[in-house]
DNA sequence: TGTCTTCGTCACAAAAGTGTAATATTACAT
DNA sequence: ATGTAATATTACACTTTTGTGACGAAGACA
């Protein structure tokens, strides 16, 4: 998977998707489409975009709506999301920000002005809470520099891998079956074989193992539940 | 839970439904069917499936309606709702969001997929509640870690012997026969030995004495009741 | 362009668990 | 004490589940 952060655009005029979609291209963002809330629900579901650009104003009228109940839902809530309006008023502004949208951009914008917008919402968004570093023993996982080491000691690493490690850390002592992880990390409704998830905790496993040198064995803290799944726990299994 | 979720299909058409029937089936799901919202509606109280599957555009009293009014009611709001939509954009306009849908399908659609989003939908309104751990004096069994300890000590404990010790725990100074626990632990419409209900007791008693090596012998607590079965008590036999 | 990673899949080996039947033990009525 | 029925234990063939090396595809990078 790739680094540059997508961006879902959910607009029902063709043209402004197709204008945002070159903008967002051109400052090297990828970008995805959807027309109906519909479609935009499901896609985000499925592919989890760093970002949403929601139309306010769609067939229906059901952006607002869209935007509310991704962030009440847990699965969504973080995703960040720039609502594009028409309307200059004070009160769709306020109700728009109690549902607690990221930003507000009324059209018309200018490719810069969007860009800029959407990469302060960006850098607001991951540089928050979320990118404390977590730490068990001496194994730590830093969002922040999407680094993992062992007493200091980079790790060595692939990119599933450390979404599948930020997933187990940041839910330490519960079950999850194959299925589950499927969904967490690589996105729901993505269909993958079974035994790759299993691949994928082996290459964790063996990146842990050849970190943990001389001390201890950090691949012990991803159990093998059998008939269940997987567990990351400091109890010993 | 341990038992094979029921789904509702609710469509019109024979064809669609009993080809959606036929993949539930082969995917382990029960499933009932109905062909109206009236129908449905009926069913839907009565029989509380696990998940609804319902297509949109019903005649006489739309699929929509009927999401609507599951949603608002206290006493079905929670059971999830897959809708099938046939991929034409107008009918996407209507707001199907704000109803509260968990997803939907667009028609046609492979059966791989609806038991894909089937499954991640019900992963994710099941995965909610948690459950509290259980505990007797130091043996402890908790759901959401999938284990079992003693002393904080982890009992060494295979899938089977897992579910009969959390049936066991979960009801308690009961005596329930051979037959009960069968239906309970390996679930309805499977036929086993008598014997072997009484080989997995022994084998989780096994499992409970080399837990509580120092402490009070867990395994006292599964009794036996000569002539109608076993009990888990925790008072002396 | 070619090289280097990473990814997902597959095939197969290894490990763990399962159910049954045979055998041993126990409890209870007589 | 003994016979009998009920329960416990054991051994084992079989099934299911999990681990892992190999490999081609796709993309990043220079």
């Amino acid at each position: 998977m790739s680094q540059e952060p997508t961006v879902l655009i959910v607009d029902d005029e063709a043209a402004i998707r197709d204008m945002i979609n070159i903008a967002l291209d051109t400052a090297g963002f990828k970008s995805m489409m959807a027309e109906t809330a519909l479609d935009a629900h499901v896609n985000i579901v499925d592919n989890r975009p760093d970002l949403v650009l929601l139309d306010w104003m769609l067939p229906g009228g059901s952006g607002i709506d869209l935007a509310r109940r991704l962030k009440r839902e847990e699965l969504t809530a973080e995703i960040p999301i720039i609502m594009l309006t028409a309307k200059t008023s004070e009160d769709n502004k306020v109700q728009g920000l109690d549902v607690g949208v990221d930003d507000y951009i009324t059209k018309p914008f200018s490719p810069r002005e969007l860009i800029a917008r959407i990469k302060a919402v960006l850098r607001r968004s991951t540089g928050n809470h979320r990118d404390k570093p977590i730490r068990v023993f001496d194994l730590e996982l830093d969002p922040a520099s999407h680094r993992v080491s062992v007493d200091s000691k980079a790790v060595d690493i692939g990119p599933t891998e450390y979404r599948l490690l930020h997933f187990f850390m940041t839910h330490p002592e519960k079950v999850f079956s194959r299925d589950h992880i499927q969904d967490q990390v690589w996105g729901a409704n993505v269909y993958l074989e079974e035994r790759t998830v299993d691949v994928h905790i082996g290459r964790l496993r063996k990146a842990l193992t050849a970190a943990s040198a001389d001390s201890i064995n950090y691949a012990g803290l991803v159990q093998t539940v059998r008939g269940a799944g997987y567990r990351f726990s400091t109890r010993s299994d």
